[in-house]
DNA sequence: CCAGTAAATCGCCAGTCGTCGATTGACGAC
DNA sequence: GTCGTCAATCGACGACTGGCGATTTACTGG
């Protein structure tokens, strides 16, 4: 296995958009965001049930990861899913998955380079 | 309140798992386990170039969390990876990467048009 | 028995995170 | 010009996390 050879620098840009997924809330905006693509800022707020703020915040948090992306759209700003800024960590999942197990789903390794 | 989301009770197991990679010492130990299996805490120690405590708080979160194991050999502890644990995880990214493509796993994508 | 090694735990500190209310800024409507 | 709405930002607070050294525990070997 030598396509794990620690590129260190990969790592801060993994663990970082791990650590923007790490949150229920972030959790719940991005379900909700798959479900809803577009869908405005007042919506998340109501369905993730926090103050505006933090949920503005949360926003940022996910935008700055690069998984999400913001419209604006002139009452309101639209919010969507950029599913690849996931492909890097859906790697190293999948590299993590493939080493001692074959398990679980039906395809063993998802291919998430050239998304 | 809320009518849209997913009444998925394992968002936090998942939010956990997800935390338990947000660093990038314990991505390094995985990706270190990922080419040794049993491996010992002092390889480790050495690796990420922690203290010895610190490191074993790390394994301590990741063992937590699921992601990996520890079989007792008595002078040591061998750890190894358990990555079926990150399947959720896993399941969860491949949704949000797939929300406009759609794919012939077992997965159930929610249906979104647009991409 | 005691000594040695490896891991786990403890106590502490500094820094970050999560959350809130309040305020500000942008922009269309009137 | 003024108002209303929606999102972003600010300031503050408590809670948690990450890191360390020091200590304790568990087990083997002499």
């Amino acid at each position: 296995m030598d396509t794990i050879d620690t590129p260190d620098l990969q790592d801060d840009n993994i663990a970082a958009t791990a650590k923007a997924l790490a949150h229920p809330a972030r959790m719940r905006i991005l379900r909700l965001l798959a479900r809803t693509p577009g869908c405005i800022g007042g919506d998340i707020v109501q369905v993730v049930g926090l103050a505006q703020s933090t949920v503005s915040e949360d926003l940022r948090i996910l935008k700055a990861a690069g998984v999400i992306v913001g419209e604006i759209d002139p009452p309101c700003v639209r919010y969507s899913l950029a599913p690849q800024a996931l492909a890097p960590l859906s790697a190293l999942i999948a590299t993590l998955q493939h080493t001692t197990s074959g398990d679980g789903c039906c395809l063993p390794v998802p291919d998430t380079e050239g998304f």
